[in-house]
RNA sequence: GUGGGUAUAGCUCAGUUGGUUAGAGUGCCAGGUUGUGGCCCUGGAGGUCGUGGGUUCGAGCCCCACUACUCACCCCA
């Protein structure tokens, strides 16, 4: 509630907030940043060499909204988080390493949108030009706006409510009052972001629904999945450390929605590969055939190669329909003239070819196919 | 928070004005070949028709409630 701010949505509507069995109070995390900084700081990070760079990979989010598509109740992120570093440049490789993850995964045509909603320096101005706005405009906003007034205004500028956003609409923005520092900082992302030829719009109107950030906010939203475009969030929190209690580091971030990322995927017709369940099928004829493969399997696997065996007493055709279904690179025969001479057939089963191999051949055989 | 839609086989779905034993495709298993996968052919297994109640001689179909899922507005990953 400190970090992400107890005036936003998250907070005062989506968390997930009961009693466990000794009485305390237990929330499921609504995003990944908050608990990073709370490790960061409970493990004494901000005396290693600066800057820390961490992430964390398919962390579950919950958040009590209305599902739909691209939007559960569960869902995972992925998320990158930088302490230490205050210069444009780190925000400039955060947002490099989110695209970058992207193009290799193949997927092109995301856009980047930025903003800078300032620092403690140039926001309580502006947020007195907005508390002046807003209150001109008392009468058009909705009962909880009119509260958020005096509280938070810039909250104000997310709200739902339709009568809200036509007030709204006409609202001064962060990014042209910004101080000379923060200013200053925004240009500097902008030139790195230029230099490594990115493009990006600025859309003053990103606010995110998180009040620790400060300077840079970002999204990268696709267009392929509907209205919940939004496939990857983040920016600056420099005061977030300290206000968990750590020293004064500023830190950067984002995060990447999982099921968002399969469905844009999905959409562009990008397949993910099957995983290889193993490397060798042996198939067998035979009661000490079966026990030898069987020995066999048990000795690959000893040696890092993934071997299986028919378990099923099936029939040879289905024993091979079983290794083709399952796409396994080679199927190594043994029926009674392989036992005689003590080699297995191994058949490559994308060209068809056979060859005979020792059985004590055969270990590093596959690993050199491998 | 507001408003829609859907629920029948593992999966995707059909099921006529309420009428006999609820179907298809796909997947799975087996056979067609007792030493060889992909294609083809044949057969088999697999269903409390979401749950509970009601109407009716009779309900997968009509009515009510509940549950789950899903879509949209708005915002977010």
């Amino acid at each position: 509630m400190r970090g992400v701010g107890d005036t936003t949505d998250i907070v005062q509507k989506e968390m997930y907030t009961f009693e466990d069995k000794g009485g305390r109070s237990i929330t499921l995390k609504p995003e990944g940043t908050a608990g990073v900084v709370r490790s960061f700081v409970e493990n004494g990070m901000s005396s290693q060499a600066q800057p820390t760079k961490m992430y964390y990979l398919s962390a579950p989010i919950f958040r009590y909204e209305n599902p739909q598509s691209g939007r559960l109740r569960e869902h995972h992120q992925f998320g990158v988080e930088v302490f230490g570093a205050k210069d444009a440049s780190i925000d400039a490789e955060i947002i490099m390493t989110a695209l970058a993850l992207f193009e290799k995964l193949g997927i092109n045509g995301l856009k980047l949108n930025i903003n800078s909603i300032g620092c403690p320096n140039c926001r309580p101005s502006y947020n007195a030009m907005l508390n002046k706005y807003f209150t001109s405009k008392k009468d058009d906003l909705c009962p909880t706006c009119r509260e958020r007034l005096d509280k938070n205004p810039l909250r104000i500028l997310d709200c739902k409510e339709e009568k809200c956003r036509l007030v709204i609409a006409d609202a001064p923005v962060m990014v042209n009052e910004l101080c000379s520092e923060c200013a200053d900082h925004f240009e500097a992302l902008k030139g790195y972001l230029d230099e490594m030829d990115i493009s990006y719009e600025v859309n003053p109107f990103i606010v995110r629904g998180l009040d620790y950030y400060t300077k840079t906010v970002f999204e990268i939203i696709s267009d392929t999945i509907g209205a919940q475009g939004t496939v990857c969030g983040g920016g600056r929190y420099d005061k977030l450390v300290r206000e968990v209690g750590g020293q004064d580091v500023p830190g950067i971030g984002f995060g990447l929605g999982i099921e968002r990322l399969l469905m844009v995927l999905e959409n562009e017709g990008i397949k993910i590969p099957e995983p290889r369940l193993f490397d060798v099928y042996f198939v067998t004829m035979g009661d000490t055939a079966r026990k030898k493969a069987f020995s066999l399997v048990a000795g690959l696997r000893e040696n890092g190669i993934r071997a299986e065996v028919d378990h099923c007493g099936r029939s040879m055709k289905a024993q091979f329909k079983y290794a083709d279904k399952c796409g396994v690179p080679y199927v190594a025969v043994i029926a009674e003239d392989e036992m005689k001479n003590g080699e297995a057939k191994l058949r490559n089963m994308n060209t068809g070819d056979e060859k005979s191999i020792p059985f004590s051949e055969l270990k590093s055989y596959i690993n050199q196919e491998k």
